[in-house]
DNA sequence: TTGAAAGCGCTAACAT
DNA sequence: ATGTTAGCGCTTTCAA
């Protein structure tokens, strides 16, 4: 009669059953008869019934969401590879029924006021953090008991667990493609060193030169800007290529942002890219297919990286003791016009 | 004594009152003396007490979150132009103490495993909607009687409130600019012509050209196009400058993305963006920073649109009358490269 | 294998 | 202006 939704005691009493044993099928626990199990879905799906979140949280202390924490800085970077991480994530919760909630919060924590609500409310099972953040946020999430997984961030002191890409294979394929293209003196364009990724990128473009054999010198790599976005490539490229009797005749920048303002720097000293300098970048974003040259560059599952973030905190929340793990994507070289390939077919051995 | 956090009747017990004036001040409610509120709010500070979202959520039957619903197009769409609408939603949802939940539909209601799980399980207490959806959604959700907000999309037959960008006047300011550096003969590249904003800036265009008194061919209209991405720009841009015996000397492109595609096509027809064809186009997204000419534009405000939407469906939820409200930002024009201006200066009468 | 009943932490009548 | 109390809809002992 009532026009209300019903409730957990309309599915028992259509069935027949008690509410517990109700909730028992709900929660897809043993010791159900078939045919009692069967029973109540029947009337679960006569009534479209639906449990109540808020229900089912307060008498089982847990929450059903899980954060998403970004810095603001990454949040309000104009190229959208964290938010497609974001979106990785949402999906696959979607397998698990767990709802995201994304905030973006300081370079660190201050005031209890900057402190995401949804820790304070514990309103959350679980945390997400992409990106490189303060270690304060580690901390203060690590006292509250909360599982977390990092992406695209590693902090070595603080044994938590997290999810990355090959970013020391990645380096080794721009470099290793170059010396194929015929390059002997690569520079490398790192911005902020700070960002192990980065690091992870300089580490394996190192190791590759090495291997190819090829110069390396210090001075061709940059490494000193505070960010890793286009001005900051535009920058190191200025760097690079002024004031030098030598200059490199490809550069390996360690993302795709600094890789384009880089190749906005050689333009404007109207010199040609690949013809003159060749580039590659890291990332696979998508203002990379709309520079000319279109760019080279190492191609990065973001949204692989979000989903595989949220399988491996769900395993944290659901067990006692969980593990720390480390979890990495493999990467690919995706060759376009920016290194010197013809119409962006890959040089053949 | 006991490790746990601490609930509303630890307040009252600290601040020596009942549990329902300390939620009487919790939820700021008259009818409490001022004395009587500080004591609660210190003993409130003093034990760190938060209370808990989903106890509240239960006993007063609303969820605390608001759902955003985008479709699996716009969601996949490279562009972080509804990502940014999104990003000012979830900032203004802070102020008003929403959470924001996430997600991507499909094209059209079809199966109930479909429907967003926040639908199905009343999670949320309203609903924004960004960008061109299926019209079957909008019924779907009226049919909750949950209140929605549209964001960057109109439907005139289901008489819902909205939140959008002065897209008429957008369109004006492009086409008085053209004519201003001189241009004449002046295309229009739209697209998808069934998105509404897109509609409104052919309108605009229409009606400044007949307003600067500027010849204004059907033909010159490409808007058959079944998407508005850099794709559709450039094949658009084929159509409009190949097989004519008289093309336009600028293109009024109806959003960043097409307007790239055609400075793409031109270029590699061997032509010059601006000197032989000049191009506006409107969004302002990033990438438009990133081409070669930069790219002339009007700017829309999309963290503003998201949190625009926030307020108007905070005040429907609030509300027991809901009144259906228009809502629309005003756009400028950002005068780049692409459009024959030097150094970016704009022309001045 | 199923049922009864006691909470989970809060809001909202209602009473004072 | 403040207190008492009955739920909100579910999970979870504990009993049967």
């Amino acid at each position: 009669m009532s026009k209300h939704r019903p409730t957990i005691a309309d599915v028992a009493e259509k069935s027949g059953l008690s509410v517990s044993t109700v909730s028992l099928v709900l929660n897809n626990k043993t010791n159900v008869s078939p045919q009692t199990r069967s029973k109540v879905q029947e009337a679960i799906a006569d009534l479209k019934y639906y449990p109540r979140g808020n229900a089912r949280g307060l008498a089982s202390r847990v929450s059903g969401n899980i954060g998403f924490i970004l810095t603001e800085d990454h949040f309000s970077q104009s190229e959208p590879f964290y938010t497609k991480i974001f979106l990785g994530t949402e999906f696959e919760a979607r397998n698990y029924n767990y709802y995201v909630l994304l905030t973006t919060v300081g370079p660190s924590v201050k005031e209890e006021k900057q402190i995401p609500r949804f820790l304070l409310e514990h309103n959350v099972d679980g945390v997400i953090i992409a990106g490189r953040i303060g270690s304060s946020w580690l901390e203060e999430i690590n006292e509250r008991g909360l599982p977390m997984v990092l992406v695209d961030f590693d902090s070595p002191r603080h044994n938590v667990s997290l999810v990355g890409m090959d970013n020391h294979s990645g380096a080794r394929l721009a470099v290793q493609h170059l010396c194929r293209e015929g390059h002997t003196k690569i520079g490398f364009i790192g911005g902020d060193i700070k960002h192990p990724s980065i690091a992870a990128r300089l580490a394996g473009f190192r190791e590759e030169c090495k291997f190819q054999k090829v110069e390396c010198r210090r001075e061709w790599e940059s490494i000193d800007e505070h960010g890793t976005g286009v001005e900051n490539g535009a920058r190191a490229a200025r760097k690079l290529f002024l004031n030098r009797n030598q200059i490199p005749t490809a550069v390996f920048a360690a993302n795709d942002a600094m890789a384009i303002g880089c190749i906005q720097f050689v333009k404007s000293q109207k010199l040609s890219v690949p013809k003159d300098i060749a580039v590659v970048g890291f990332d696979n974003i998508e203002a990379g297919l709309h520079v000319d040259p279109r760019l080279t560059t190492v191609n990065v599952q973001k949204e692989e990286l979000g989903a595989l973030a949220v399988r491996r905190l769900v395993e944290m929340i659901k067990s006692e003791t969980p593990a720390v793990t480390r979890t990495f994507t493999p990467v690919e070289l995706i060759v376009r016009e920016s290194c010197g390939a013809k119409n962006g077919v890959h040089h053949v051995d």
